[in-house]
DNA sequence: GTAATTTTCAAACAATTGTTTAAATTGATT
DNA sequence: AATCAATTTAAACAATTGTTTGAAAATTAC
């Protein structure tokens, strides 16, 4: 197996394999795990069923590998913001929007990146998190636990003198207050009838953040 | 058919419908509409899948009755609520704290109510709007529509020179607020390892409110 | 260029799904 | 008690699912 990061030289079966990962972004994103057809996937993806088994061994390894490949670099983009505000602290501790940003500025980028609709990549995280599957939640717990207990770190130095549980409870509110805004875009769309443009990622990210860092702050006070 | 409300002279049909609803609504919370099998269904409420069909006519059906059914009270109660608000302040504007706890207060006190786990009916109002099924989206704008419309004349009335946008955007992200939070408490108990008591909804239900009311304010002044 | 390996493909498989059918049972009405 | 409609049941149905199989095709290595 010939592996390169070169998508020019990637070989026929690389190929092949990136295809099945974006129908499958594509669809899961859609329809969630359940909704989501290997023959579906396939068929978009010019390849046959057998195939889409040859290269992940089964559905639910196809949908981790493709859930993984996208939400890693997302979060390896979370820690270094974090670790650029540290540094431009020098031992300061951080103010809360700062590193509200680091939670919320990667993924506002790799949405705009992103090369599907704008939406595709944020119902995709957000279905990751609702997705009743076990082995998604699995997945979830490994890949966030970490991430989570970096950011409470952070947050604690910020404010030393809340209790632990406050700091708990409101960073559980910031980040269903972004899976949740980011997954339901819809709702804005149709509620608001045209008077809010939805697809306008980093719009939505700038007044995610302030809305969240204002949540976070008067919720630590009580 | 002899239709009644005390349970206690419910019909034998009413019984075997009231108990599918009710497993439905179990599963429906746990695994979503795709997770849910009419046999499993059928087996948990002591009956036969065709007799779920003759109730209720389709798996669709019997899955929106379910929804509209627990969907609807809490929205009737969240009217009573604007209501009963706007008489207090006899003609003058509402704080933006007592537009969001006729939001929130409601469903936090049917979750109360609920026979079921705590988490359930949580799970559920949040999984009816992020399930990919289209009739459920259709039932979700219906009913949803109206409900937003008089949140949203209420907080222009209450914020007469902010930009319509602004109310949408910020109505926007303190829905994703609450039912994020509501629908992912399962991350609060895994990630606070136990600080954070997420069953007692009354306690999550105030600080969510402080919360959101906060993120609101500061949200529409930018 | 040939052999060996990797990759693709069509077809079949077993299991599960929602749905339908028709007979049996129940409960109310006369 | 008999009749009739409403309700429940077991069984079968058709469609779809993820998975496996074995042969064809393409690629790689010698």
């Amino acid at each position: 197996m010939s592996s390169s990061i070169n998508p020019a030289q990637a070989s026929r079966s690389e190929k092949t394999r990136e295809r099945l990962i974006r129908t499958t972004e594509r669809l899961f994103a859609n329809r969630g795990f359940g909704g989501l057809t290997l023959r579906e996937v396939a068929l978009h993806s010019q390849t046959n069923i057998a195939s889409a088994h040859y290269h992940f061994g089964s559905k639910e390894a196809m949908v981790l590998e493709m859930l993984k490949s996208r939400i890693k670099p997302i979060n390896e983009k979370r820690m270094e913001y974090l670790e650029r505000a540290r540094q431009k602290a020098k031992g300061q501790p951080l103010s809360t929007k700062s590193i509200i940003e680091a939670l919320l500025l990667p993924i506002g980028e790799e949405i705009s990146k992103s090369s599907h609709s704008r939406k595709t990549l944020a119902q995709l995280v957000a279905r990751s998190f609702t997705e009743p599957e076990s082995f998604i939640q699995k997945m979830h717990r490994r890949f966030f636990g970490e991430l989570c207990e970096n950011f409470v770190k952070e947050l604690k130095r910020s404010h030393p003198y809340v209790k632990e549980s406050e700091i708990y409870w409101n960073l559980h509110f910031a980040i269903s207050s972004m899976l949740g805004a980011l997954a339901q875009q819809r709702r804005l769309s149709d509620f608001s009838g045209g008077r809010c443009d939805d697809e306008d990622t980093h719009a939505m990210v700038e007044r995610l953040i302030v809305f969240i860092s204002s949540g976070f702050e008067e919720g630590i006070k009580s």
